[in-house]
RNA sequence: GGUCUUGUGGCCGAGUGGCUAGGCAGAGCUCUGCAAAAGCUUCCACAGCGGUUCGAAUCCGCUCGAGACCUCCA
């Protein structure tokens, strides 16, 4: 087993991972609230944890990865008195709330689809956990952690620190201050402390989404979902739990208090965080208005863009930097992406074809054999220091030259001897398509033009005809194609 | 105001107390009918000022700049 190393927030500090019950992993991501399109920074989040799921597996653990719908319960505005986005959107649209779920949850599929995100083991939604949210309420309220106050319930944050709780350690709150510094809300008549949250909260009569509950209609509070699900197809203390930076407080914060507060024992080992996707060097956010669609990107539709940019090239991109960094997103950026991306394809494209050829006078070579090694070690190496994907596709870089140069015939096969060359192949299509998730984009019928045009190249050359030759070459690069023009063959490759 | 993060070459973006990041762009060479592709070589760095050290872009302090969270946000 790798030894992979992830920063983990609780801490501060890098820690080798060590699951509970190896080769078992339990995975808990928070997923989007299915009120709106997501934007690219939601999809860097997921892509973080879809590269650790991935990792994870390929080193051998069995991972039970479970992602979140949040449908109910997650407020508009300011602390527990907004209108849920949910129910907002639904009255906008006049749509019953579960339409608007299901269609943001398709076009959230869809775009993580589009991004080669392998699906989580387990999706649960909010709404389908209403049984558990009010049972785990009620033992809240039953250990005295938890009161109710005019039909709604809220956790008792002052309880539950002076029965030795640390409310505020993950994001390193102090409780006196938040105290101090918290803005007086509507509604904080309700509450004993401001800071308390809503564990269930009572309907208005005009609140479309509610529920039946010892204290009377209403419906859970945002970060309530998160526990139930988690304790219940993980158990009260799980492996992972990831999220966006932004859900550090009070999102996170809030669920370790209430699953330390229910089940009396700390919920999670390795809390981990993205950092955000940024532009101009801000935050990317709905509410800044400065976020970019999944689709506007496709399109190249969006007015800070020059051109369309595929998806494949957005990934690469993403994982062009390490997660806990902040990535800054620009049409210059994804230009530069958009050739690397093409050049470690078209090196895809050819270990894939490279066949391994005996030739008994050929000695191996021990600096190739070493550079073949060490750029697959620096892959690994990079992935186990906190999923450096920066480092990786450096490492993936340094092989695709050692590729390069066995497609030109510049370093034999047997240079390298047949187990070097077969783990270069292994390794480099392993982590590029499997680890990495970079696949090489359908284009349909390619190979087909490619090589008809090719042999078509080939006798208009032989004849020496040079105005045909030229415009041959025009009917590659005219769909995107370059060809190669080697001492013994011809091929074509993604122009870069 | 509080807490925290951060400042790397023309651009993006890793990184460790002494040993090449990588990609894009630029220059040269090889190959070529000319190109392209590919390979090889090469230019351009660690915000500023101090300190610790044999040695710091990497540790510490200060200054300046940027950002995040503190209220919904991935």
């Amino acid at each position: 087993m790798q030894p992979l190393k992830i920063y983990n927030t609780l801490s501060r500090e890098k820690e080798l991972f060590t699951p509970i019950n190896a080769p078992h992993v339990g995975m808990y991501v928070c997923g989007p609230t299915v009120y709106n399109y997501v934007h690219l920074g939601n999809v860097r989040t997921f892509l973080t944890f879809d590269i650790l799921n991935r990792y994870l597996t390929h080193i051998g653990y069995k991972v039970r990865y479970v992602r979140n719908i949040t449908d109910v319960g997650h407020l508009v505005g300011d602390g527990d008195e907004g209108e849920d986005k949910i129910g907002k959107m639904a009255k906008l649209e006049k749509l019953e709330p579960m339409e608007i779920v299901q269609r943001y949850t398709n076009d959230f599929h869809k775009v993580l689809q589009q991004f080669n995100l392998l699906p989580p083991s387990i999706e649960p939604s909010a709404t389908g956990h209403i049984v558990e949210q009010i049972e785990t309420t009620k033992s809240l309220i039953n250990k005295g952690l938890a009161y109710e106050s005019q039909g709604s319930v809220y956790f008792d944050i002052a309880r539950y620190n002076a029965e030795g709780g640390n409310y505020g350690k993950l994001s390193g709150r102090v409780l006196e201050d938040l105290l101090t510094e918290t803005r007086d809300l509507d509604g904080v008549g309700e509450k004993r402390n401001p800071l308390d949250f809503a564990l269930w909260k009572k309907a208005a009569p005009e609140h479309l989404m509610r529920w039946t509950s010892p204290w009377g209609d209403g419906f859970p509070g945002w970060h309530l979902e998160c526990t139930c699900m988690s304790t219940k197809y993980l158990g009260d203390t799980f492996d992972i739990h990831g999220g966006g930076m932004d859900l550090k407080f009070p999102h996170h914060e809030c669920e370790i208090a209430q699953a330390k507060g229910a089940n009396g024992v700390e919920p999670v080992r390795y809390w981990m965080h993205s950092n955000m996707l940024t532009v101009n060097g801000q935050k990317m956010s709905k509410s800044l208005g400065n976020s970019f669609l999944p689709a506007e990107l496709f399109a190249g539709s969006h007015p800070l863009l020059e051109q369309a940019f595929s998806p494949m090239t957005v990934r690469f991109f993403m994982l062009q930097s390490q997660y806990r960094s902040t990535l800054d997103f620009s049409n210059d950026a994804l230009k530069a992406a958009q050739k690397g991306y093409k050049r470690l394809i078209n090196g895809l494209r050819i270990v894939k074809k490279l066949e391994f050829i005996t030739d008994e006078a050929i000695e191996i070579d021990q600096k190739h054999v070493l550079e073949v090694e060490k750029g697959i070690q620096t892959c690994y190496d990079g992935l186990n220091d906190d999923l450096n994907t920066a480092v990786a596709i450096a490492g993936l870089f340094n092989l695709v030259k050692k590729i390069n140069q066995l497609y030109m015939g510049q370093v034999q096969p047997s240079q390298l001897g047949e187990s070097t060359f077969n783990l270069l192949k292994e390794q480099f299509v392993a982590i590029t398509e499997n680890v990495l998730g970079l696949l090489e984009e359908p284009n349909e019928n390619i190979e087909a033009f490619a090589k008809g045009m090719l042999s078509l190249y080939r006798e208009y050359k032989e004849a020496k005809q040079y105005d045909k030759v030229d415009e041959v070459r025009g009917y590659f690069k005219a769909n995107g194609l370059v060809i190669k023009d080697m001492k013994t063959k011809i091929d074509w490759a993604y122009e870069e």
